[in-house]
DNA sequence: TATAATTATTTTCTATACGAAATGTTTTCA
DNA sequence: TGAAAACATTTCGTATAGAAAATAATTATA
């Protein structure tokens, strides 16, 4: 019984903890005026360069209709270019477009520093409990 | 250095365990032909009973237009019913439809045993891990 | 008591999310 | 080669999610 209580307890925990961040990150972002997922395809795209659609997805692990959905906004406002393949056109290629090198330094620490600011609180033994304790869930749900 | 690591990570895992959970949530409740959300606003009316729209929200913590919206899909469906309440009718009151009886328990065991059984491989110390780090993260964030 | 302030809920707008169907291309192979 | 299979992406339909504006009703107060 001990037990059951723990698990719902789990539950409201994860989905709290989930909604302080989403508000936290969202803010950060708000600055910049982007919404966290477009943020993680610019940031994505950023690091690695230019890529397909489906390696963008897989990398995000977005299914390929979300990420469409996002760089349709994000292409709206020429933030990134697609660019359908010579070779296989089948294939569209998406980079970050020239004209963001201005955002790019303000957004470039934003992505770096939010989550990472979001837990400079922390000591160094409260961190390695939470990613023990995160592991361990993980660990459990992957059975 | 290593802690920013870490931080990162914990980004990652976080990110990567809310999706294995949803993911297996909705799942369960396809059988039921309902999504996660309608499962927890009829779960706590379930419970609690009849009350409030605001009050719904509070203890769901979901803003009142998102609930507004579930609702307006649950009630098509003739799932819950919507009362406009006689002494202040600002209020609008809520409560799961009668005629709700018939999927009620096969429902109603879903919701308990759905994260439930999510962690049912989890040992006691493990699930007192998870609680653990959760706590901490909390605790961080909300500084 | 008329008006302002407050309270409660709904509507509207924008952005995710995802599965399934649709579309367009390329490759296979009978 | 020509149809079928495989592949890559987009479109469509449904459901969240939340902020802000709109609506409606109640309460406070000048």
């Amino acid at each position: 019984m001990e037990t059951v209580n723990k698990k719902v307890e789990i539950a409201k925990l994860f989905s709290e903890v989930n909604k302080i961040i989403k508000r936290s990150m969202r803010k950060s972002f708000d600055d910049v005026g982007i919404t966290i997922p477009q943020s993680l395809v610019i940031g994505t795209l950023t690091q690695f360069g230019e890529m397909k659609i489906s390696e963008l997805s897989r990398k995000i692990n977005l299914s390929n209709s979300t990420i469409s959905g996002i760089l349709d906004r994000l292409e709206k406002r020429q933030l990134v270019i697609r660019t359908r393949s010579e070779e296989d056109r089948r294939i569209v290629y998406v980079k970050v477009s020239p004209n963001f090198g201005e955002i790019h330094k303000e957004f470039h620490e934003k992505v770096e520093q939010s989550f990472e600011h979001l837990l400079s609180a922390g000591t160094p033994e409260e961190i390695g409990k939470i990613v023990e304790g995160l592991n361990t869930f993980k660990k459990i749900l992957n059975d």
